[in-house]
DNA sequence: CATGAATGAGAATTCATTCAT
DNA sequence: AATGAATGAATTCTCATTCAT
């Protein structure tokens, strides 16, 4: 990568941090471009040679979060298989253990992602690249069990959505019960979605 | 009711008959509190009167409206019960068919509710009072089938949940399969649910 | 006074001590008939039955304390006078010296008088017949000492002219000195210029 | 100074001007933002970028204002000794009718300037440079005389209090009498002040 | 007299976007 | 490629005032 290549990624890595802080810390609605570039030290105009507005950067960082999420979560599983025998359900209640306390830790990212996990892992993953890094974490958490499944997009998807959603909710909105209340059946329901889609 | 009383009331409808028009129609960002003024034949400071902001019309839309489309399709279901032996399990598949449909000739109506409908009846819903008769009409999909639950909320807001993320995301985004592909898994999803949490 | 007139003294006057309340509290600018009213708990339309504006219940405000000073501090010295010979120069400095405590102890209405003391007493009085009592006391005060005047009026708007302003910006804005520094030097010069009138 | 630092001093003149004309001509309640941008021939926004709201623009108004009429009424004074022995006593009555005369042909200038001529050099002066040349009027004044007053900022704020007020009250409001009736006696003060300040 | 809902002009201010440098 | 001053449309929201009840 030249110099200048180097400096160009620099600077929109920079928009994207300070973006992603001020829309974590006051919303997107509440957050300017003017905040955003005073805060990465660049000119306004510099903005849009980067990003078409705010909302591209919203979109984008989504993806670039929930990818990470999912890569960082995957990792930790990794490591733990490398200690104890980990079957796939064990799996799947591992990643959403690590996921629920990564938002009950920092709720103003959970509040950032919204419910649009899924959406960004499945179908605008910031590459197509990530999006696939991504179907390949799930798919290595499979073979080792030995175990078929059909549609397993469809699976993923909805395995990925009921736990956002109750993570939300639970988390953000503390309804319709607390996390610590819905914990319990939404593992229940997890394992439910994996049975029915087991051949 | 006084005769002022009633004009306000019809004020307010006006107010969010419009609003919800112009959502629906061109999304809350481009609609302007003088668009739903102006198409609600009213001054500008009138829309004030009656809410805090265009933020705030959309909340109480969206809770009014779930609690509509639920009561719409409980009525559905009531007439078709009048025909027909249906268990639980086909009510809970009855609704879903029903909803999905709606939802498909209507994806503005989709769009503008978003993934909100669980929310807006288990912690919005516009009253209380509105908020109890959806939970009513779970209740009554229940007793004829003698069948026992626990945690019958979190159950409803299960099915619920993943029946609004998967019409959002299979209709409007078309992903990761389409609806039509998506209607048997879902389903299957739905039971499962069920199956999970009957005593 | 009949019954309804006596209701509408109070009236006015609840208006005039929630419009006053507001004023020194956060300013006129910042103060809308509305809050005016909420506090006096009466109706907007209500407001205009007395009065035109805002600021015509400002100017009466003024003419009202303006007066209500001038008489107060001539009360405390005719009691002064009751106890010990106070000569018509010691009365000045008397009541002077009285009123920039009272300034000092009350910014905000210092704040709201402005420099408009003087001219509240002099040319708007709120009735003519408060303008009288006020330059009836000043009388009184000359009256014992036998001294002669020319000009008593413009004398008189001197007095209150420079130590108005001096409470003003020493109090207010600590400039050009602090009171307490400009204090001797106020004296003086209403030393000064009562010599200066003296025939 | 770069040529778009020139630009932008004379888009903030131009601001300044359009604004002094405005307020002078219908005052600043009923002068708007817009008026002013489309007088200086401006974008709305580009006010925001110089100036905080149009109270910000009148506060730097009255300070420069203050100052000019201070250095131009000292400037004459300055012609004036060159062409006859002028004492300090004469250069101080001397000042006062200039500025007289000024307000009485230029009662909106008055208008505009109210009671705040004193704040304005003493404490507000537009910049601190700007403060200092009109003490230096003052000091040059004195220094001829080889007078030696204490406290002489108190005196010069006194002396132009007066001045300031008086003229506000006998031309604006033409009481408690006019400015013809009170010029002798607003002299005869003029002088007290000063000998009450020579050491 | 009193009310307070309704009005709607218009004020303030913001902010995305452009473009000359 | 980068800058940041300038733009001005767009938007929110206020608030004095009216008037039907």
């Amino acid at each position: 990568m030249g110099r200048s290549e180097e400096k160009k990624r620099i600077k929109r890595e920079a928009l994207l941090t300070s973006a992603f802080d001020l829309f974590t810390e006051k919303g997107i609605n509440k957050t300017t471009v003017s905040d955003i570039v005073k805060k990465a030290e660049l000119a306004k105009g510099t903005f849009y040679l980067y990003f078409k507005d705010k909302y591209d950067v919203r979109d984008k960082l989504i993806a670039m979060r929930a990818v990470r999420i999912i890569e960082q979560v995957g990792d930790e599983l990794i490591k733990e298989g490398n200690e104890r025998e980990v079957s796939f359900e064990e799996g799947i209640i591992f990643m959403a253990d690590k996921i629920i306390d990564r938002f009950t830790k920092n709720k103003p990212l959970l509040l950032f992602m919204g419910k649009h996990l899924s959406e960004a892992i499945f179908t605008r993953g910031s590459t197509e690249e990530e999006k696939n890094r991504c179907l390949e974490i799930f798919d290595k958490l499979i073979e080792p069990s030995g175990k078929v499944f059909r549609n397993k997009n469809v699976m993923f998807y909805l395995l990925i959505e009921v736990m956002n959603s109750t993570c939300y909710d639970c988390i953000i909105r503390n309804a319709p019960v607390s996390m610590d209340e819905m914990r319990p059946e939404l593992y229940a329901t997890l394992m439910s979605i994996i049975k029915q889609f087991e051949v």
